[in-house]
DNA sequence: CGTATTATTGACTCCATTCAAAGATAGTGG
DNA sequence: CCACTATCTTTGAATGGAGTCAATAATACG
């Protein structure tokens, strides 16, 4: 049984995320041995970590199905939620240093791909484009990290329609529906991660309800109006209307 | 003339910031290998770019003396400031995706050394761990982005408190007093890095100023009770005192 | 010396938090 | 299957921190 689950398993070269994942950049032979590095699909439950705040660099991962979230503990021991990873994005550049700085929680059942940490340099030799483009992905999380960092300024309606409206983009580039998806988030993780109480994100998903630019029901997501969203998103609070 | 200059530039080797810009974690062989490749030195004024936002990636750079401020325009055409750079400091990385996401303009005279794009392929060859070393910095850079994502949840109190701390302790790092310094940003531009309008930065300032935690004149800095601006920084909203 | 930039201060407003309570949902065991 | 509980969500009222507007003051610069 547990061969048939391993033969299950997709490798780099038949997983549908190769544009988007580590495969990104890489040609088709040069994928082919990095899926001989890559240990493919550990499954994890809700609320289990793939690694710890702390822990020792474990290596790179990759999430290949389910929703995983990157969270810090401050020195006051206040949780932060820094970000939230879907199919294809990767994490564990955090622990590069020396040792993770924060921890990788599933926020559901997950299926994640490891690229371990004593095998990269291996896999860096064989595939040598390798090495630039995980330079290319640890660039661009630390560009996504800046834009969160932007949007931490704006007001709490421009940080919730942003926020959807990230998601929703990530969602439809992985093959998902951009209009309607399940927020892995409850009303007061969304707020932790966004800066706001817990009761004005439910105060302001009632009023973008109200203005039906999107529905949500629980934790039920539908996009009714993108460009609304935009508009608020992007508005200029020094720009009249 | 221009020979003299140029002998005056100090090498890598030579250089005091070594335990802390590229040369941290190679040995003394790597570095005089790496010196070679090291543009040595560009002068940079007050205001002149070290990159553009939009530039194509151009390489990494370190700030050898002076300071150095990371800007973004975001689509509404607002400035932010990402972070400061101090001398020993790498910026660039945020470009390795294919762009430059933000500029790098210098707040008074510098002086910057350069391992250009076309080198680095080469430098990492030549010095192995350079590689290696690269991933940390970019994953150190990465780390402080995050916590500046904390502190953007905090007071203006805090965010001031946090601020000068992060500058003292980073000065001192890199042999400067930690208790006197300049500033190199105006009130303007601490509340733009900061998230608070200008009126709340001089109004904090005063008053961390009468309960002599510190002393500003315009821009002079004087540290006065590092407990006092700690216990600020972290003191806990929800926590009674 | 005069102008432009930068910084301070006060009064007022408002957005988001906090406190408090009730309502809804999901999961558990009898 | 229903009752019970824990968790999550909504809603209201009151408070407060930071923003905005407006004016003055101080500093730097040519």
């Amino acid at each position: 049984m547990k061969d048939v689950i391993n033969d299950l398993k997709i490798s780099c070269s038949q997983c549908s995320l190769g544009d988007i994942c580590i495969p990104r950049g890489l040609s088709k032979t040069e994928v082919k041995t990095l899926s001989d590095v890559v240990k493919q699909k550990t499954i994890l439950y809700q609320n289990e970590y793939i690694y710890r705040q702390g822990d020792k660099f474990k290596g790179i991962f990759a999430i290949q199905t389910g929703m995983a979230k990157l969270v810090t503990i401050d020195p006051n021991g206040d949780e932060h939620i820094l970000s939230i990873l879907l199919p294809g994005e990767l994490l564990g550049f955090d622990g590069l240093g020396d040792t993770h700085s924060c921890s990788a929680i599933a926020l559901n059942t997950i299926n994640v791909c490891e690229l371990p940490r004593n095998r990269i340099e291996q896999a860096c030799h064989k595939v040598p484009n390798l090495t630039y483009e995980l330079f290319r992905h640890s660039s661009d999380i630390l560009n996504d990290t800046q834009t969160h960092l932007v949007t931490a300024k704006l007001s709490g309606e421009q940080k919730i329609a942003k926020f959807m409206l990230d998601l929703s983009n990530r969602l439809q580039a992985r093959g998902f529906s951009k209009s309607e998806f399940r927020l892995p988030l409850t009303r007061n993780e969304i707020g932790n991660h966004l800066g706001l109480a817990i009761e004005t994100v439910s105060r302001l998903l009632k009023q973008l309800q109200q203005k039906k630019l999107l529905d949500i029901q629980l934790r039920e997501v539908t996009i009714l109006d993108y460009d609304g969203l935009m508009q608020i998103a992007h508005k200029d609070s020094n720009e009249e209307v």
